[in-house]
DNA sequence: CGAGCCTTTGACTAATGTCAAAGTATGTGG
DNA sequence: CCACATACTTTGACATTAGTCAAAGGCTCG
């Protein structure tokens, strides 16, 4: 794990209003009352270009401000004592992190990205200032870093309570539930993360998601091609999510001969 | 609000200022500046007498504000599709729950009191105008939200990569540790809830936490007869919460490039 | 074209869950 | 105050999932 690239701040486009950008109705604008996104609009952010394995902010740093995912996918994680690393999360174009900065003034966790993308920064002094002046943005920011925490939350159960297989559906289900809220299919997308990563995502070794991709490939529920997913039975796929104890009599076995 | 006529009988529970609370100082006035303390001080608030098993707020429930444990303990918990129980967490005199309503205006998580206690209840519409008037509030508040998605962070990445004697350590030393941090002894002290909640929340088994604790009283580490903890060896107890894979005499990968 | 990284597969193992039942506290009504 | 009912905890035997180890197979990129 030497390889890994420096902390950005090499290639920064034009400083403009975020009210100005593309995708601010995705991403800052998407959600809150309208004086919140008005006021979130006026933010001047920089989207800086980075490659795999450049990291947004490292464990340890001094939390600068949150930063959003323009495009491409960031994998926030953190490091046990002995080394491991387990994956909080994958974050998607629109998605903001960096929330769990605030509780210290420093980041406990790691984000890096898991690919080519682009990355904004909302400095906190900024934010701050907005949510001093504009009551509305104050309970935008509240809600966000809660929605973070019920993601986390989810992870939690998900890992706590589900089978392998179970977590697997789960986290394509959340992916391509992502894609058909933004427009795009929700059968077929791309999986920009690692195996090994995933794994370390959902809590399973390498070999376990490479065993159950091979099962639901079996089961004809997805082809998934090196980074290539498309889901043949999402249906399916949502009904192995939630553990189902109802099998009085009848297991849930799929055979195909 | 409530008709006086209740329960509110052994202590005090009329309204009151935050700030004359006689446990402010571990509650709202633990953390943030000054001011925001002062103004955190002018809340009031009235503590609810709970008992086993009485709900704070249900997943569902409309947001109304946060609550404070002033006393006994609090389980929060999600329900999954299937109807198992998931334990988020148990949150202690001093703390603050009900973060996660703040994401949608509803709760999605129940909590629930684990056995008698108190609780006090800070309204979200005087937590807005605290935080409209005072921007350090603001910060305040953040920073509690974005503890608790640490916290939440430390679960996951305790479920995914610990080992069962690993997580039941874990949670032992966290509890010793309030209890330090709050002038009570580290190492004898009362576990208030269940052996099945401690598995909802850990995600094993309840038999598995039976023969764990079992483990430890062999090993000499922890003495635990029905609700009485005593804690022997603390340090040993720690030593276990790290995987510390030190199999072939430390193999630390330190790769330099 | 070769090296390194990533993924897949197979064989085996270990940790934890499940089921069943006994043991032990707790509370209630007679 | 007892006796019973209930709820919680512990223990044992066994099943099963997912981890580990080892190695081969495929991409990708310099």
């Amino acid at each position: 794990m030497s390889p890994s690239a420096e902390v950005i701040s090499l290639h920064t486009s034009r400083r403009r209003n975020c009210g100005d950008c593309e995708v601010f109705a995705r991403c800052l604008g998407r959600t809150g009352s309208a004086q919140s996104i008005e006021a979130l609009g006026t933010i001047e952010a920089s989207a800086t270009l980075v490659h795999r394995n450049d990291h947004v902010y490292r464990a340890g740093d001094a939390f600068r401000g949150l930063h959003v995912v323009k495009a491409g996918c960031v994998k926030a994680y953190v490091n046990s004592e002995s080394g491991e690393e387990q994956v909080l999360g994958f974050y998607m174009p629109g998605e903001i992190i960096g929330f769990d900065g605030l509780a210290q003034g420093w980041h406990l966790s790691s984000a890096v990205a898991v690919g080519t993308g682009s990355i904004c920064e909302l400095p906190q002094a900024r934010l701050q200032r907005l949510a001093a002046d504009h009551g509305e943005v104050h309970d935008t920011l509240m809600n966000w870093c809660s929605l973070e925490l019920v993601r986390m939350q989810h992870l939690v159960q998900s890992m706590a309570t589900r089978s392998a297989d179970a977590r697997l559906a789960g986290f394509l289900v959340d992916l391509s539930d992502y894609h058909a809220r933004h427009g795009y299919s929700a059968t077929q997308f791309t999986l920009p993360m690692l195996r090994t990563d995933i794994g370390r995502h959902l809590g399973l070794a390498v070999e376990t998601i490479s065993r159950v991709i091979n099962r639901f490939r079996r089961d004809g529920l997805v082809t998934i091609e090196r980074q290539q997913v498309h889901i043949h039975d999402l249906d399916g796929l949502r009904g192995l999510v939630h553990p189902h104890t109802d099998a009085l009599g009848e297991a849930p076995r799929r055979d195909s001969a």
